[in-house]
RNA sequence: GGCGCUAUCGUCUAAGGGUUAGGACGAAGCCCUCUCAAGGCUUAAAUACGGGUUCGAAUCCCGUUAGCGCUACCA
């Protein structure tokens, strides 16, 4: 049975890199029929915020995938440290008593004395029992073989044959001074309880895979297979982070900028994956089905954004591009909540609205359009734009467009076709361009110089409207 | 510093010994057109550097450089 997980720590806001994260596992879940599992990691006490848990799961609903089981690890600490003690009874860890914070200088780095405290390796049991039942604090430490080197191994889905002289591994800790387990036991520990069969990460937990296995074959587990994801970079090269770059590094910046949260899935899978062919709008079915690890590559991949501009521009077309594919029932609601949250009164007619969607999406590139640019649709009052205004300055065009308005008040019926008719008719006899008119229209109808065929305007805003728009001018 | 990883247009990527090094975003231009989009066509734009191996290297090997990661009682 394929087990994955996707294991945040609530210490910040959903990371567009952790999200990704979570998308490749899923994908590679649903791709095998395999189980997906949400595990917090949460053993960090000092740092863990709920502020930080709420947002963690604001932005995995936003991203609408869901999971199979959940766990929090602070739920289970038992379990790990009952390992951490397996360990410790199989010789395979050690207590330190160093006290915390010991020397970082650069004399600790030679000759190999950062790879473990001196003497702490070597204390007898009873000794070290003894020191423990007096109250003296310690860290419970992995005791890395050091009589012979010898190099661990494992074979990464993404990277290939990995392999690093024990020579270089220090002896990490397992359990702090104050009970809770660390990363590496815990989650080494609750990889093994859970049955995880793949690990899919950021290539920031490569080198500490050695560590890993290590407490897999001491803790006598089959160590799962590893697949370590390429990170997602800032253009000048450094890693994301919130302080330097901002709310680019939020999921929530893309929801809140209008995004379709499956076409934020789409442009986040497009970054470090490739389904190997020209295909880049995908449709959840076709991630899923295409979704390989062998389709991963190795080097980091740059989230292409600038202090101008916090969106990357091709995240921006193909959101556009889901945008106008998608059935529109689909879009209606996400519509709706945009409008209601700017204010807007929301058509009561589900096939009017519909339609107006339908229309005016073509141009748009998030849904927060449909509030600003698409305002005129929704609402009487808005704004007339410079260029609007230019075109009903034009010589007798505000004349014509209430002659029109007239004329279209008379006509029995009241289609595109029949307003083009009546409109090209009075151009022709006034002896003007007809653009005048239409332009006109445009900028009467929605304060707008660019949109959808005049015509179309006519019809989506309906004989009411138009006549009392094209009066006003 | 030590160890690990990576290097194709500005960005995301394809090609994994033989291609005019392909596609997409973005940029520029043209077509279409009632405007603006969309769409179609076109253009500019890349194998980090130096050595090998080979008839032939973006591709394999070595070195250099650069970037990233780990080197915490963070994850």
């Amino acid at each position: 049975m394929l087990r994955v997980r996707f294991a945040p720590s609530p210490t910040g806001y959903l990371h567009i890199g952790s999200a990704r994260t979570f998308i490749f596992n899923w994908l590679y879940a649903r791709h095998n029929g395999g189980t997906m599992i949400l595990r917090i990691d949460d053993t960090d006490v000092e740092r863990n915020t709920q502020t930080s848990l709420d947002s963690i799961f604001d932005g995995l609903e936003w991203l609408g995938l869901g999971w199979d089981e959940q766990y929090r690890q602070s739920d289970r600490l038992e379990l790990h440290r009952q390992a951490a003690w397996r360990l410790f009874e199989s010789g395979h860890a050690y207590r330190d008593f160093t006290p915390a914070g010991g020397s970082d200088d650069d004399k600790s780095r030679e000759e190999g004395a950062w790879l473990f405290n001196a003497g702490m390796r070597d204390l007898t049991r009873d000794e070290s029992d003894r020191r423990a039942a007096g109250g003296e604090p310690f860290v419970l430490r992995f005791r890395v073989p050091r009589d012979q080197t010898r190099h661990v191994a494992f074979k990464d889905s993404v990277y290939r044959e990995q392999s690093k002289s024990t020579a270089d591994i220090e002896d990490f800790a397992l359990l702090r001074s104050n009970g809770m387990p660390t990363y590496h036991m815990a989650s080494c520990a609750d990889d093994i309880d859970l049955k995880i069969s793949h690990i899919i990460r950021g290539q920031d937990h490569l080198t500490n895979t050695f560590k890993h296995i290590l407490i897999f074959e001491g803790l006598g587990a089959e160590p799962p297979q590893f697949a370590h994801l390429p990170l997602l970079i800032a253009p000048d090269g450094s890693k994301l982070s919130k302080r330097k770059h901002g709310p680019v590094v939020s999921v929530t910046t893309y929801r809140d900028a209008g995004f379709l949260p499956h076409s934020y899935v789409n442009f986040l899978c497009l970054l470090g994956w490739s389904p190997k062919d020209d295909r880049e709008q995908m449709s959840r079915e076709e991630l899923t089905g295409r979704f390989t690890l062998e389709g991963i590559n190795r080097s980091n991949a740059v989230v292409n954004f600038s202090e101008a501009d916090p969106i990357d521009p091709k995240a921006l077309w193909l959101n556009s591009q889901h945008l106008r594919s998608a059935p529109v029932e689909e879009l209606l609601p996400a519509v709706r909540r945009v409008l209601e949250a700017a204010g807007l009164p929301v058509p009561a007619s589900g096939e009017e609205f519909a339609r107006t969607v339908d229309v005016i999406r073509a141009r748009f590139h998030t849904l927060n359009d449909f509030a600003t640019r698409g305002r005129p649709y929704f609402a009487g009052d808005f704004e007339l734009s410079p260029e609007s205004l230019a075109k009903l300055n034009e010589p007798g065009a505000r004349e014509l467009l209430r002659e029109l308005g007239k004329r279209l008040e008379q006509k029995a019926e009241f289609t595109e076709q029949s307003v083009e008719a009546e409109l090209r008719a009075l151009a022709s006899e006034r002896g003007v361009k007809a653009g005048v008119l239409i332009n006109g229209s445009r900028a009467a109808l929605t304060g707008q110089h660019v949109g959808p065929s005049a015509f179309a305007l006519f019809t989506l805003l309906g004989r009411e409207r138009s006549i009392a728009r094209l009066q006003k001018v």
